[in-house]
DNA sequence: TAGTGGTCTAGACCACGGT
DNA sequence: CCGTGGTCTAGACCACTAG
């Protein structure tokens, strides 16, 4: 047939951003930034069609986007509305961590972020390329009820992090921040549990006997920025908070 | 205008099965039983247009439904491709078990499928409804490389599932069982998990002194049949073989 | 070059929620 | 009733894969 009423002019012939993701950009920057809080609703379909200039298919592809990574939810007759995004990622996450928010749960920094070389202590591979570069490191204990349940070791590539070592961490939160600040998303990981018995040091910060058992779990995740990846190893003391972890398709 | 040159005759007005779910059905039926083996490709787009009579838009509402799932992964240029579902999944496994699959894996019967009343053992709560009912258990002793690596206790609620006692599992794996025979999925999973000092009974099954530290994971599985929910309380020694578990948006 | 999936348009009807 | 999201049609062009 002819050469399609107009569809879209040469302009995006070849590698350039989709339309879609103009608008899940614009749409997941607003949440992060506050613009749309949570349990506000977004602009309906149809407005969000007239502001673009596109068409309700391409609109709710990008709202569907959003819907996956858990950052709305859409309610039939009403609109689509802003939620918290953590419940539908499958984390791991002390019981009464982030859940019972805020009230007595508490974090202390053994080292706060620096640049230095990779460490030998991650039990999970690193890509090899990674560890040429060098990379940020920080280190915390964290409290519920005032007891000490998690010791927390983290590293990750220090590229295309501006400013991460004076960064101030939103709500205690790695994962807020990194959202917040650097509109990076944590999209997956993948970890290793084992039960051991605790170490001389563990055992101390989590003021437990030495060889009391603890969980250690080792995972890296995987985020939006295609070479960021976050490698922590956990040592948690479970007698009173065990681990959680949920997921949904 | 006037009334849409066709799009569907009033056979589809209220409370009826939606045209992709109908091709979703057709295609995961394929896959479950066996029309569609791992690693063959599906019907392409356009095909299966004609198949049902519908447009691609709706074709591909279905493709992403089992895209989403696990079942595919779509391939630009080639087609839609089944790939084995688990690795789509947020699943707790142990390393080295259904991944390095059959090699050196062995599960032993402690207790066959029977019917009979909830315990108290589980740790995670069980709906008061659930309850009420009887359930089906099991319990089973996992060997990698013919070391017991895993103790498991399962619970489950003893309806909708035609002759379970008398069902000989597939491939050693309860969820395979479960969506071949019984087309029914796990869709989902809330767990807690906890570092233990092994009792009496778990070191002699899985061979390590009395004492030595395991971890002891509490689950709930959800899956794609309403009140089909399954308990599992596991033991596991991750001396040699940590528990591992990944996620994916 | 043919075929497959990826993106997008324009417009329709249906079902749900609140006024 | 109107507005919002849910489903679907018909047809287009683009980008990737393979013979």
């Amino acid at each position: 047939m002819k050469s399609g009423h107009h569809y879209l002019p040469n302009v995006y012939p070849n590698m350039s951003e989709k339309r879609y993701r103009k608008v899940y950009n614009a749409l997941k920057s607003g949440i992060q930034l506050g613009t749309y809080t949570v349990d506000a609703y977004l602009p309906s379909e149809n407005e969000l069609c007239d502001t673009y200039g596109i068409t309700r298919t391409t609109v709710r592809r990008a709202l569907d986007e959003l819907l996956k990574e858990g950052f709305i939810q859409k309610e039939h007759g009403k609109g689509s509305k802003v939620v918290e995004r953590r419940k539908s990622l499958g984390l791991l996450s002390v019981k009464g961590f982030s859940e019972a928010v805020g009230e007595s749960v508490k974090t202390l920094f053994l080292q706060r972020p620096i640049e230095k070389n990779w460490d030998n202590e991650i039990t999970i591979e690193v890509e090899p390329e990674l560890k040429k570069g060098s990379c940020y490191y920080f280190e915390r204990l964290r409290f519920v009820d005032e007891k000490p349940v998690m010791h927390e070791k983290n590293w990750l590539p220090s590229t295309g992090l501006e400013d991460f070592t004076n960064t101030f961490f939103v709500e205690d939160s790695f994962f807020k921040t990194l959202s917040s600040r650097y509109l990076i998303e944590v999209v997956g990981s993948t970890s290793e549990i084992r039960a051991e018995f605790a170490s001389k040091n563990d055992a101390e910060l989590l003021n437990i006997e030495q060889g009391f058992p603890i969980l250690h779990i080792s995972i890296v995740f995987f985020t939006s920025k295609p070479k960021l990846k976050i490698y922590s190893e956990l040592y948690c003391n479970t007698r009173e908070f065990p681990v959680g972890n949920s997921f949904h398709l």
